[in-house]
DNA sequence: CATAGAGAGTAAGTATTACTCACCTAAGCT
DNA sequence: AGCTTAGGTGAGTAATACTTACTCTCTATG
């Protein structure tokens, strides 16, 4: 079966395309409801029909570009075999939709994590399974002998998670290009082989 | 010569007290300056004599913390000297401060790097500091060959700060109690030693 | 000593902004 | 036709960040 297209009504995803545009040049915060109307062609009161608030609207644009980046991501893994080679390639494959995707970006690491609200949200749940997929093949590493034994594949997600965002920090923030593929070369040349001489 | 104590107005102070009082159970957003203003027990113009706006506040709170999180670090890694004992500590030193002060960790790591004009503020001038004092003893370790000549040292500092960072995550968000000694072992062994078998 | 001035704090606004509510219109469906 | 529902409007409203004009109390100095 085809996947069914939602057809969302227009005016909800003008709302979103909305947002997402405005949030190129600005943050979240400075963004008012009235702009977001406004730049979408539609009324104030019409975010209020589809979106309980204006974070929940902020969510589901999230939500929406983290679908089409997991569907992405797991396509990609699927052509490698060995657990160093997948997590390399999440880091990749992360680390240049980051960048190819400022907006993205910006939302997932600084926009939503502040509001406790989020959590609950749709677009985490999200987040949930991208986290456990890398958890998964880490376990698997460790089980075909790829990872040493020693390793808490917690604190390896925890190290992969966090050096790929604070690789893209740089980027979202500042709009410093970076070269994605010497950047994950060199994360994963650390993660994997050890900084120690 | 002794440090100025500054002799910040007794109000001045209350304000901040008081942000970083509320902060505990809430978060930025959803605090009013209201709120502040009633917590410290004086009004709400107050807030503005001292302050240019409410996220003012915000970063000189986080500035106050970060001046105490720095000295520790700074005193700690005296009693080092290799280049990886140094990281080891800074890395263990830098968790056991979020963990400990939460509210500090939470303004750091969710609630200012949204707004660009955090990127100039006082605050975000120290952790500048911090940072580049890590990216140093990295370039030394490079020097001395206790760490590998072809690491190199932007991507290693990424890591380790993204590692620290997204370890605490949890415990900042969810309020998970975190083994601060054990989550910075497996962080550093990690990262030098590597996770490949 | 008088007084000018500055520093600490107050109280009553105002403009903006997120959000609500009653209403409209058009297109199915029976 | 008549009823329902979905997409959309526009005029509100309450709340909230920020402003402005003011008071009080020291303290220094001519």
């Amino acid at each position: 079966m085809i996947l069914e297209k939602k057809a969302s009504p227009p005016g909800r995803t003008k709302i979103m395309e909305s947002l997402s545009d405005l949030m190129k040049t600005k943050d979240f915060h400075s963004i008012t409801t009235a702009e977001i109307a406004k730049n979408a062609g539609v009324t104030e009161g019409l975010i209020y029909k589809y979106f309980k608030d204006k974070k929940d609207l902020l969510y589901q644009v999230l939500n929406g570009h983290f679908q089409i980046f997991h569907n992405h991501i797991i396509k990609k893994i699927k052509t490698r075999h060995s657990s160093i080679e997948k997590l390399s390639v999440i880091i990749q494959t992360t680390i240049k939709s980051y960048a190819q995707n400022r907006v993205f970006a910006r939302i997932l690491l600084l926009e939503v994590r502040n509001s406790p609200n989020y959590f609950s949200s749709e677009a985490y749940k999200m987040v949930q399974i991208y986290s456990s997929t890398i958890l998964d093949i880490i376990m698997q590493g460790i089980k075909a002998l790829e990872i040493k034994q020693n390793v808490d594949p917690y604190a390896l997600r925890q190290v992969i998670l966090g050096a790929i965002e604070h690789a893209c920090l740089g980027e979202i923030i500042f709009g410093k290009k970076i070269d994605t593929k010497t950047t994950s070369e060199n994360i994963c040349n650390i993660i994997f082989q050890g900084a120690q001489a």
